[in-house]
DNA sequence: CGATTAATTGATACTTCTCAAATCCTGTGG
DNA sequence: CCACAGGATTTGAGAAGTATCAATTAATCG
């Protein structure tokens, strides 16, 4: 099924100077002097399915850079359980919370797929914050960017039902990820990992989405979604933007 | 009741240099120079009980640096109902999120009581975050420390019960305003305020604020709120550190 | 292909919300 | 300083939402 030994994106260490995949990166503030830099400081590795990049409560060395692959970010409430924080994927920094407010990791990163990721030491990082300003500007950017996601999170919580968030987490994934071929939710999320960033129990997940499925809203494979109705989903989400 | 007319901090600037309330503040990272340049900039206002200092959604043409009040920083829902993110008092800088991602705000700033605070204007905050970067990278600090608290508040949120929501608040309004002379929480908060910051209905709190009454954790004076046992407290509400 | 994990379903209990009515408090104006 | 109006708080009852537990079926991975 695998044929990692021949996958030439194994060992072979991207150039960051082609490596800016998202536009709101704080990378993409970074002259192709400066990717070079980093590029010649990181170190790549690959990570399989399931395994972690970062641990929640230790302190980082670095930052990652998600080349390619999917991963979440989770914090483990008081019994045990997770809650999921937010997904990332290609083009992604991550750890770099912890890293500049110089606490220890607040969220576990792991993967959620094969994934290829860069370690930029702290370092290397540091010394482009001092000497680039637009870098920093834009790195201050992007916490503030997501401080104000999580505003929205809080409140979501606060307030929406558990059908509610369920529906707008589904347009979630699918903004973060996108499509397969087929249509489908391009990430296979267990019901479990789903009802961990709803903030819900498992069978709640399990009885609302077969609920939408009845609606016509989704359809259900397996672990495969497929979104059908995006608009009414956002309608039974009381998704804003 | 009040003597404002009379009050001499009701209309004189007060100097930043004698005014970096606390220690983690992004203006401690700044000289005596560098304070002046903003003390005198900055001009200084009073909000009453109830006035709202910015508005979610608005943008902001400056930053707010509480010199001696109290304010809450709170969201609008989907259902017009509030949800109140947090509490900021003297020494505490707000707006700063929206004005450095460039969005609008994402809360709407109000005083809880008689509020004197200083409106620093983006150009001298810019002007210092390019010439200072200690103080840019302070500032940074200040946003990644909220962001690690804001994934404690969604898990939070996501796995606590009402009744440890309601403990944690009580002991978070503790923390941040501290005690009156009669050992009461030093602010007066309405039951809907204190919904607003747990997340549940008015009548719950009530009802769990008459339980922990009966218990002997705190004491219910009108809206005066006294903490009796906040060891208990926390253990009820699962408490971490 | 088999073992293990995940998903599903049903029944039930519990938490929390909503609505309504009564009482209390607070801030305001006289 | 007091009385009063209007808002805030309290209490009760009932409904709704959600979680939990248990048992079965389905899917997945080596």
């Amino acid at each position: 099924m695998q044929k990692s030994r021949l996958d030439p994106s194994e060992s072979i260490p991207f150039s960051c100077e082609n490596c800016i995949k998202k536009d709101f990166s704080a990378l993409s503030a970074l002259g192709s002097e400066d990717l070079g830099k980093i590029s010649h400081a990181k170190s790549c590795s690959h990570f399989k399915k399931g395994e972690v990049l970062m641990q929640e409560g230790s302190r980082p060395t670095g930052v990652y850079c998600i080349h390619n692959g999917k991963v979440k970010l989770s914090k483990m409430g008081t019994e045990g359980k997770d809650q999921i924080l937010r997904f990332a994927n290609d083009g992604d920094i991550l750890g770099y919370r912890s890293l500049l407010s110089g606490e220890t990791l607040s969220a576990t990163i792991q993967a959620l797929d094969d994934t290829h990721a860069c370690f930029i030491p702290k370092a290397a990082l540091f010394d482009m914050i001092e000497t680039n300003p637009k870098f920093s500007l834009d790195l201050m950017k992007m916490a503030c960017h997501e401080l104000g996601e999580a505003g929205k999170i809080i409140t979501n919580l606060a307030q929406k039902t558990v059908k509610e968030r369920l529906a707008e987490v589904l347009l979630i994934i699918h903004k973060t990820f996108g499509e397969n071929p087929e249509g489908q939710l391009d990430i296979a999320l267990t019901r479990e990992e789903i009802a961990n960033m709803v903030g819900t129990a498992t069978e709640s997940v399990i009885r609302l989405l077969s609920e939408f499925k009845d609606q016509g809203y989704i359809e259900l494979k397996g672990r495969r979604i497929k979104i059908l109705d995006a608009q009414e989903l956002a309608i039974v989400g009381n998704v804003e933007d």
